[in-house]
DNA sequence: CCTTGACCTTCCCATAATAGGAAGGTATAG
DNA sequence: CTATACCTTCCTATTATGGGAAGGTCAAGG
């Protein structure tokens, strides 16, 4: 199986593959006598683990540590938890940050008149009207 | 005033005058005989506006837009409701993305037991099983 | 007058996780 | 044999900065 057969099984992108494996996060490919990249079972295995990791929102050094984890037999749950509760705080709080802005920015929208005049309570705020 | 004053008065760093003047954000600006930048009040107040604009989460190219607005004395509201709405949008899909990845990690970390042994359902759910 | 330190300048590199595209090699179907 | 659909590597761009080097400037103190 070569590069563009596995992005389709895997769900990622080809230019993805190839950069997860200069990043390192996925082992260097075996190649083909032309130097294609060559996949097996395994492979896709560890692109769908990355791809679904991601979809959660795992950065890339984590989803390493993740990976690590994952081939370990000898893990232990709380690492893994652990490390998904601390991504779960960032997600948070990255949300109470949009969050705030949403409110901010509807309350002031809330107060403008949104009609053909000047007069503009967004405006005003940015300009730092107290 | 130079760049320095300016950044601590603004509230912003010299670094990023210099970019917002690079990328044309800002006017460039007149010069010392030493060829330093030279600000006055009118660029505070410029600069202030793009503070909280970012601080708002808008871009670079929406706080030019919204610049330009500030300084049109014939705007009308409307067109600046618009941009603001148009971005608490963007916002709110944002902040829905980030929820449903918290909501799926607390769902499987609820299910991890957290202890020493190897079995957790977070790996298993990114392993794919299903 | 000279030094020192705190500024300023420009220019280049790095960030995160890709996408896009060029130039050139390869495999396969007709 | 050729077309086309792949593959390869390498370079560029994205967003909004931060860091740092090399070198010029300015004000104060000795």
């Amino acid at each position: 199986m070569i590069i563009g057969q596995a992005a389709v099984a895997a769900g990622v992108s080809a230019k993805r593959i190839r950069y997860y494996e200069q990043i390192g996060l996925i082992d260097t490919a075996r190649r083909s006598g032309a130097g294609y990249r060559v996949y097996d079972e395994r492979d896709l295995h560890s692109l769908r683990f990355i791809r679904r990791a991601r979809q959660l929102g795992f950065s890339i050094p984590h989803i390493a540590t993740l990976l690590a984890l994952w081939r370990d037999r000898r893990r232990s749950s709380a690492d893994v938890k652990e490390i998904a509760l601390a991504h779960v705080e960032e997600l948070r709080s990255k949300i109470t940050e949009l969050q705030s802005m949403v409110d901010t920015l509807e309350d002031l929208a809330a107060h403008c008149d949104g009609d053909s005049r000047p007069d503009c309570p967004i405006l005003a705020e940015l300009q730092g009207v107290e």
